[in-house]
DNA sequence: AATAACTGTTTACAGTTGTAAATGAATCGT
DNA sequence: ACGATTCATTTACAACTGTAAACAGTTATT
């Protein structure tokens, strides 16, 4: 379990990108990843390369061109990134957080009996 | 409803203290906050120089020291934050979010109770 | 009064981030 | 075969971050 990278706003973008699509090119990227967030084709290879020197990318070579693939798992990476924004936020409780979200946030009914489930096996422990 | 600024990770946690200790002066945060993240005096003055800069705290002069107090709402910059974050990692899905956290964070029985009542409210609706 | 102990302010400095242009190498269309 | 296009790599650059030391002014101590 090594150490897991530091992913910045930015690169949080292109790394769902790519965990959703993978693998996949730099020009399908900037395809997506350009318009949804007024970024140049330049700052999105930027992106990748900065990810790929992190370790959090990797590539297959294909002709002239790469297959970006993630290095890293976006359980752990979402985990890592959690724990942290929990930690600074919220002071690490939980409860505060989830209060928070639930409140301000869109859930659908399924969400709401999926989370009544979770809370019933929480408790039940 | 002016701009909030940004605040970085090590500003939450000042900012967080100065939330709960209003009004404080900087050597009663320093030994609170040096401690517990191990950070020197001087650190801890230069964040809150930058947080006073950045328009987040503010301070009243008392003799030769500040007694410094948040100038931003705690609320809106745990909103802020918080869309932010749950925009980044989460894909903007308040469910997935939730789900997380309460999977993998704990939760007393009020919370969790609370956390019930909450659903209703939002299922009725 | 002189000095020690605090305060806040300035300066420092390397690493990260957002944003991209410039450059060089490979490939494709004609 | 050659110019146009497409890739990846390098270089740029200012703002923000984490981490603090240096400096200057004020207050408290001896």
């Amino acid at each position: 379990m090594g150490e897991q990278p530091d992913i910045s706003n930015a690169e949080w973008q292109v790394m769902n990108a790519v965990w959703e699509g993978q693998p996949v090119t730099a020009g399908e990227l900037i395809k997506v990843l350009g318009p949804a967030n007024g970024w140049s084709a330049a700052t999105v290879r930027t992106f990748l390369h900065r990810l790929v020197k992190k370790g959090a990318l990797e590539y297959e070579q294909d002709g002239n061109r790469y297959l970006y693939s993630a290095a890293i798992s976006k359980q752990r990476s979402v985990k890592q990134a959690s724990r942290s924004f929990l930690s600074s936020v919220f002071g690490g409780e939980t409860g505060s957080l989830v209060t928070h979200f639930v409140k301000a946030g869109k859930l659908t009914s399924e969400e709401i009996d999926e989370l009544r489930r979770l809370l019933q096996e929480k408790e039940s422990k």
